[in-house]
DNA sequence: AACTTCCTGTTATAAAAACAACAAAATGGA
DNA sequence: TCCATTTTGTTGTTTTTATAACAGGAAGTT
């Protein structure tokens, strides 16, 4: 009864607690692509999870299966079951809420704004972007503004450990002319101006401009008045069910140039990654073993 | 595999005409309950079709596949596949760029982190924790990490906003303990952690609950260890194609609980936003028109 | 640091499943 | 009706697959 209208990934996430190490491992690689994985052999099983067969084994028990044969003829019943549904409800994220849980309404907003970003970035650019970024001889400044100051700060903190001479200045704060002294021509600005566009950012992209840097700014759908200026655009569409708008999208081409920057400044980046380990291990703020 | 685009169930409708009577049975049995029973032991298929074992591996030969297994693993294939196009259906998300570009593919990682988290996420706990927040008769403490400090700030700037009474903590401070003084029970904590989880962050999260204080978790797939101690636990799946993990999932939620949070407080937030429209419009920082 | 307890992987065994070879049955044409 | 051909099922072998028993190792405790 109570395992009726349980589904197995449920009663998988329900026992994860008691599950060990390995066996939480080999857990989470079944739902990573459930239900397929767990209808193989038990042996791809665990090799995709990188565990060794008993533990298999030995978590479908805990679960409470006599078996791995009997776990999956209930994998199987599952998906009988659920493809027999009069419809596959498999038009929400989250299948345990209804569609119209803000849940499910937020996500898909967000999936739209990806969907129509990415649609309309130009490639070329979004690489000139980075290649600009990832050069050494480039002083980099990263900018951003109220609200934007987190997703700049965020884009700063990895910068940091990538490259070297990387300044992090806030628009909002009145020290800001103070940096652009030191800014000459060639360095690159990365800017950050979402609505409500502000009368520093803009100011500040003035007077990069004139000093000869590269701006690349990242914005919104309606483009902050700092694109003029630009050398190169990115906008990212921000629309969601809130009295806010989202900066999920933005995140994600944030995280897409961190990565890109990344693997083209590798060789100095490994090294630089490997000192700053070294030093936390030092400092043991945080715990070696997950 | 020479037939990519093609499901199994279509080869089999197609070969239809070539089979014999056996084997026309046993296919109509087979796409009878789609794609589950062909996922089960071979005996089992036979007898559920009133046909001998041999028919099933000579169909499935006849059919193209090296032998049941082969068929099986095809099958598993088409099922993995299918579970992860509700909207993946989409090639490519750049479509100026081919497949490979970082875009696509960094795209492709976070999309599958949205339907992941989504799909094991307790639309209940998320509720309640969004419930907890909106309560302002609790003080609402948000305590983020070395890495996670932005989200942490990007959700105390909304919070601030919404409501009183909230204060942002950062663990890596060693002016924490100062915070906690003030902390009384029924107090709530939103606190983040992702690995490399931190030491400090632990300990803060051990105090809180000591005084009674509720706890709210931002973590990764992994979970941090305070999540044993939390009341509600969010884990996001951070996957990404990089050096470093992606926070564009966590974004998602953070921001759907803020929209949730905000129209529970509509009344009050309406107001507080106002008088902050009120007093940038003094400052003249913004733009008055997009 | 020594001990205990609980995990986890390796090896080995038992079960099961898939397939091949053959025999029986069915079909179709003369 | 008989024969040739195709189809189907039975039996038995081989391979694969799941699990039990064991032992090394990690983590935590005293």
């Amino acid at each position: 009864m109570s395992q009726a209208s349980q589904t197995i990934s449920d009663r998988i996430q329900q026992e994860l607690d008691n599950l060990t190490r390995a066996e939480r491992q080999l857990a989470l690689s079944i739902l990573e692509n459930y239900p397929a994985s767990g209808l193989g052999p038990l042996a791809a099983l665990a090799k995709g999870a990188n565990v060794s067969a008993p533990t298999v084994a030995r978590m479908v028990q805990k679960l409470g299966y006599k078996g791995y044969s009997d776990f999956q003829a209930e994998l199987r019943e599952e998906l009988r079951a659920k493809v027999k549904s009069p419809i596959a409800k498999h038009d929400t994220w989250a299948e345990a809420a209804p569609s119209e849980h803000l849940l499910n309404r937020f996500t898909d907003a967000v999936i739209d704004n990806i969907r129509l970003t990415l649609g309309q970035i130009d490639p070329k650019a979004f690489d000139e972007a980075c290649d600009l970024v990832a050069t050494q001889t480039r002083h980099l400044y990263i900018v951003g503004g109220r609200i934007t100051h987190t997703l700049a700060e965020y884009f700063f903190m990895h910068m940091q450990v990538i490259r070297a001479d990387v300044t992090h200045v806030q628009s909002t704060s009145n020290t800001w002319p103070h940096y652009l002294l030191n800014a000459k021509e060639g360095d690159v600005f990365v800017i950050f101006d979402v609505r409500r566009y502000e009368n520093n950012t803009l100011k500040l992209a003035e007077m990069a401009r004139a000093r000869g840097a590269k701006i690349i700014l990242f914005t919104d759908q309606w483009r902050s008045p700092v694109h003029q200026l630009a050398d190169i655009t990115l906008s990212c569409r921000i629309i969601a069910p809130s009295a806010w708008d989202s900066a999920a999208t933005t995140m994600l081409l944030i995280e897409t140039m961190i990565s890109s920057v990344q693997s083209l400044n590798w060789d100095e980046t490994k090294e630089r990654m490997e000192t700053l380990e070294d030093m936390f291990d030092q400092t043991k703020l945080f715990r070696k073993f997950i």
